[in-house]
DNA sequence: TTGTAGGCGTTATCAA
DNA sequence: TTGATAACGCCTACAA
């Protein structure tokens, strides 16, 4: 691979002057730039961005630590990040946790070591001083850590209100709430205060219910949803902590012959794009994806140029009635 | 941050010899180690990734480079492949190129630039040359660029086979298949050759219908699913290029009316994780994410140490029947 | 067994 | 307006 020396010498000038040119800096004629631009097109130059970065300490990387990519949640706002990173000239190195504390902890060593200029954390199972303590741009989504760790989340508790009164308006009387582990997620688990808030305020009997690992895992929810039926047979109307959730339990009431939504009407949250392909369209809570994407980009972008950033975004959200409610 | 030097300095050693410990090359007594590493432990030291790989002049990181992480095979595909590249030690940079040309080339560039050991593709809307040119070690996933370029795919035309025998096992007269645009995947394309090939041997008559672009755009297949049901009332078997397509064809199946399997039997291809949420459960010719992701990060380490490779990996499908066939 | 010196490819700081 | 020189942080000969 060529360096900026070759295309010096190709163009018989030194190599800061490439370095010039390369960045645009400084006063150069326009004969130079364009011989130095031949020079550089003819032996096919690609600046080294590693010698770049370790020069200017900067990586212009981005590293982004989430559960699973492959939960449509994560992998549409995995899309979204990638794109306005990319836009604004960072690199995206991904890390699925697994919702592993010591693959978390291995992960943000290793961008530690590669010197991302910060990290976009979805995942979060250690303890808040280990977040504290790495001093580097930080931004967590749906997780406060401390007040100088910016946190963008939808808003949970309205998203949850929202859900639960357009069940109760369209005459459920016994809700549930199928939902994540609660402790692990303070935030989203807004959700479900509100449910339970706004089930108490209109005076509608209701069950929780969560699981009891944050695991992500279909058949924990699929368990779950077999012990609602089992033990509330009268639920009528389900708010489910996500659209996989929502999907599972569409399936579930499908499997037991419950008609949805005449006679169980569900709503998820998120609004991912897949659940356009379910019949009936699942109504949900949607979060602002790509919104948050790009928010979650720029809050790393302004801490890295030393702007001061608000301890917390939380974004509207939107209520997407399908066919479900 | 500290350096080696800091550490260096702290432990009252030179910093090769922090070097030294950090590689754990040649000989070192215990007690040096000891110290050495207790002055990086105090200084929270972490080696800065960005000087070792200039000085080595290898990154530890792959490119990959797919059209969309957020759509289901390749969110999976990417998971896989991200958790064997970190257990070798390598970072993953990840590209959405949104089957866009100008994109792709953006991101060969920038990946060439950040110094990439080698490069995976999942997109791939270049020409051959452009891709031959790189002079990087490359993989691509269904796509034969050249001899020297190795690729790894399921098997497409067996899997395309044994979901066309079990259709018209099944008793389906009136067979057809919806793919993506024939022209741009070559060897997916072979799915469809052998749903050809495989109902003439069985004298079924079939129909094949494509997308006129490479978008993944659910409103498309929505669009050739409704001229199918519009010109060919009589279909009572489908075979779907992708579990989305399947997807949509069942709902479009519901939509209408039309019962699955007993009406109109559906079959997919991928075997993605999200087919279980559906009801009923979809059927597929399920691809090896695991190994092909697997396979694909060992086919990049192979190449960066010089090792010869094959230039095709076919691996094999399984036929996973659900309740749709 | 440990240390010194030079280089990896750029950029920043001075001079000229 | 351009060029020489010293960083950036680490690794790898070569010495000792």
């Amino acid at each position: 691979m060529p360096t900026i020396k070759d295309v010096a010498l190709k163009a018989g000038v030194s190599a800061t002057t490439v370095s010039r040119v390369l960045n645009n800096r400084g006063y150069l004629s326009e004969e130079l730039k364009q011989k130095v631009q031949q020079a550089m097109d003819e032996l096919n130059y690609r600046p080294n961005e590693l010698a770049r970065s370790l020069s200017r300490s900067k990586s212009n990387i981005i590293g982004l630590i989430i559960p699973h990519v492959s939960l449509p949640f994560f992998g549409e706002l995995t899309s979204h990040i990638e794109e306005h990173a990319y836009r604004e000239g960072y690199k995206l190195l991904l890390c699925n946790s697994w919702q592993d504390k010591q693959k978390e902890q291995e992960y943000i060593n290793m961008l530690r070591s590669s010197r991302v200029d910060g990290i976009i954390m979805g995942s979060h199972t250690l303890e808040v001083e280990d977040y504290r303590q790495m001093n580097l741009p930080l931004v967590t989504f749906d997780r406060q850590i401390s007040p100088d760790i910016p946190y963008v989340c939808s808003d949970n508790y309205n998203g949850g209100k929202l859900a639960t009164i357009l069940l109760i308006q369209k005459g459920c009387r016994r809700l549930a709430h199928i939902g994540g582990h609660p402790k692990l997620n303070i935030l989203s688990h807004l959700r479900c205060v509100a449910f339970e808030e706004t089930a108490r305020l209109h005076s509608v009997r209701y069950v929780s219910l969560h699981t009891d690992n944050n695991s992500f895992d279909f058949e924990a929810y699929e368990q779950l949803l077999d012990q609602l039926f089992r033990e509330h047979p009268e639920v009528d109307g389900i708010f489910a902590g996500s659209d996989i959730i929502a999907a599972c339990a569409l399936k579930a009431c499908q499997i037991r012959g419950r008609r949805v939504p005449e006679d169980v009407r569900i709503i998820g949250y998120d609004g991912i794009a897949l659940r356009s392909l379910l019949y009936p369209a699942i109504s949900s809570i949607r979060q602002p994806m790509e919104a948050m994407g790009k928010l979650a980009v720029d809050l790393i972008l302004r801490q890295v140029q030393g702007e001061p950033v608000e301890s917390a975004y939380i974004l509207p959200v939107e209520l997407e009635e399908g066919a479900t409610t």
